[in-house]
Order: structure tokens, then sequence, then C-alpha cells
DNA sequence: AAGTTTGTAAAGTTAAAACTGTACAAAATA
DNA sequence: TATTTTGTACAGTTTTAACTTTACAAACTT
């Protein structure tokens, strides 16, 4: 935090604390997501840093241990929410935060949800498709019937549930949700950026 | 799962593992929104069950305790995914599942994200203020006063995320979101309920 | 009122995750 | 080529969360 230094001890500790605020509320809205509060500091501490970080910087001012920055950095990565650049002379890995809180927010979704979202559609299909064979194999169990119907109309509600929240998710990814909700309040009109 | 019972041990096994598959598949996805795996299984299987389930009954069936069944039924109220209902003459306690997933996920965002979000933005705009309140207090000094222009431009930023995502929150539980994400894929009727 | 049953608080235990320290491969430097 | 630096895999430790056992208050039964 060289750019600091230029100001006296009482300036220095305003700054940082209204910063510090900051910081732990990134980290609580992060904790939100499902990701470690320490990651969501790291990620508040990079966001008020305006130049890129390496990992001993930040392993010092969080006061933790190197390789817990590398896992860090890495989810972070993962997520999109930062990315590795390339400085100058310095042979040490660079880190800069991405700033744009919407696009993090849909990356989040996109990234963690659409597998799992896929991954449990195949399932319910596979289950599906069992009940229907049994429905053939034991056409005249009349109770049996009534049974797979009403498992297959669960199976079906939540299938059903399945699809709505991936097309949210396309929403997200094609930036279709700010045709409902946009970005500016409505009444403001949209800087070209 | 009296119901069960009519029929031969090959097809309750068929129909127990069909189950199983979506139960899993359920835990899973609750997972995802940061419910633990047993909390969810629990879900998975109450929401098979064609009626009211006690306690013990669960902690039957999931091999868990009967304190683990009080906590988890009671996480699940919280969320709204499931109901206690007076049953005739049992005195214990009957819970049943809210079958509606859509109207489950928005209960979720609002009741997880909306506490958070309001939260956090006070958090940012107590910062804010404080930041203002050093512009005027040190109206001379040049290179502080773009450190706190760099500052709240960000706290700004960050605000604005959080009022859109507020926005989206309350386009989730005002079902306006179903205006741009239809339940039903597109092209097919919507029947009545 | 005495005796059951039921749900949950509290304390204790077990399992999981976050985090650290060491060690080492890959890349840079001399 | 030998030496140093850097990032991370891996194993070990600490912290946290999940789960169980015990205990008990409240409600119900007789």
């Amino acid at each position: 935090m060289k750019y600091l230094e230029a100001l006296t001890e009482e300036q220095q500790r305003k700054v940082g604390q209204a910063r510090q605020r900051v910081i732990e509320s990134i980290g609580k809205n992060m904790d939100l997501y499902g990701i470690t509060l320490s990651i969501g500091h790291l990620y508040g501490n990079m966001y008020f840093n305006n130049a890129p970080v390496t990992l001993d910087e930040m392993s010092a001012t969080m006061g933790m241990s190197k390789t817990s920055m590398s896992t860090g950095m890495r989810t972070l990565m993962d997520l999109k929410m930062i990315n590795k650049v390339w400085g100058k002379g310095s042979r040490k890995d660079l880190y800069e935060v991405v700033p744009d809180w919407h696009q993090n927010f849909i990356d989040y979704f996109s990234i963690r949800w659409r597998k799992a979202v896929e991954a449990n559609s195949n399932a319910l299909h596979k289950s599906l498709k069992e009940i229907r064979d049994m429905r053939t194999e034991y056409a005249d169990n009349e109770p049996l019937l009534a049974l797979l119907d009403q498992d297959e109309s669960k199976i079906h509600d939540a299938l059903s549930y399945y699809k709505w929240l991936l097309r949210l998710i396309d929403s997200f990814e094609s930036g279709k949700i700010y045709e409902l909700i946009p970005m500016e309040e409505t009444g403001v009109n949209i800087k070209e950026q």
C-alpha cells in the first residue's frame, strides 16, 4: 500500500477504518455465496488495492500463510473474480480484481450451478426412464401403477424446476436479465462504457 | 412407507432405487444452496412420502438421531420448505413438504439474502459518510482527495450492485421474474392450478 | 397427582474444513 | 551448471461444523 505512505498517521487510520468496514462487508457477502470469509477478505483487500498484488504482499497484509494465499487466489480465479496479469520486471505472479460485481455474480452462478443442475437433471431422467419401464413391465398391477404415477409426477415437477433454473442462468449469462432488472435504477440514463 | 407394503420385494426394490437416485440428486442440489447434504436428503425423503411424517419415522428411515431430525426440520421450516401440520389423533408433530420448488427457490433467496444485503449496504453507507466527512476536513490535501475519490467510486460501484441485487430479490418475491423467465417453457399453455 | 410421551437444549464426540509448515519442481539468475 | 526464487502439493495441525447422547421441561394420559 505504498500510495498510503504520503498521508499522516491520522489520515491513514481513518481511510483504513472506512475501508476495513467495506472489506468485512464484502467478506460477509461472499460468505453468502458459500465462499470462505478469509477468501472474501482477500478479495476485499485486493478490491481496494489500486495495483496488482503478489502472494507475498497479500500474505503480509492478511497475516496468513503464502499457501493460503495461493489456494485463495486459485479459488477466486476459478470464479473469475480475479485475473492473473503479467507485470513488467517482476517474476512473481501478479493478481488483480475484476471489479465488475454484476459480472462476478453472474459468473458465480453460471459456474457453480449449471454443472450441478445438468447432472441432477440427468439423474432425474434416469429415474424417469426406470419408472416408465416398470409401467410396461407391471402394466396389470393397478396399485403399483398408481404409485408410479405419483412418483413420475413428482419427478416431472422437479425437472420442470431445473429447466426453469437453467433458463434463469441462461438469462444471466446472455445479459437478458438486465432487460427485466436494469443495472442502473429506472429513470437514469445508462452510459456507454 | 405403509403404502409400499402391498408390493413385491422386487417391486419395492425397483421403486426404492429410482427414488433414491432422485433423493440424492435433491440433496446435491440443496447442497449448492449451502444446505447440509443430510438435510437435503431429509427433504428428499419427505418429498416422496405421500403423507406427513413424524420425527421418529424420519429418524428411522434416515438412520439418524431424533435430535438431528428435530434440528433438520427446524432448518427446513425456517426456509419455508416444509410445514408443521396438525394431524388427527397423533400427539406427535407432523411435517410435510412444500412441493413447490419455484417457491422454495424464491423463499430461500429472500430469507437468506435480503437481510445480508441490507446489512452490507448500511456498512457501505457508513463508510461513504466517513469519506465525505474526510473530504471536507482535509479539503486542501490534494493527494488525499484523489485517494478518497477512488475509494468513494469503488464503494459506489458496490452499492449499485447491492441495489441491483435487492431489485432482483424483489422480482423473485413479487413473481415479476416469471414475466421474463416463465415457469413453463415458451409455447406451452400454462394450466390453472 | 403420578407416570408417559414428545421435542429440544446442552454437553460431548466425531467428522470435515480451513489453515500452516515443509518440501520440492519449475523457472529465473548468475 | 550451481544457486536462488517462486508457487504449490502434501502432510500435519487446528478450528469449525455436524451429529449423538443425555437430560429435562412441557404436554398429554390415566
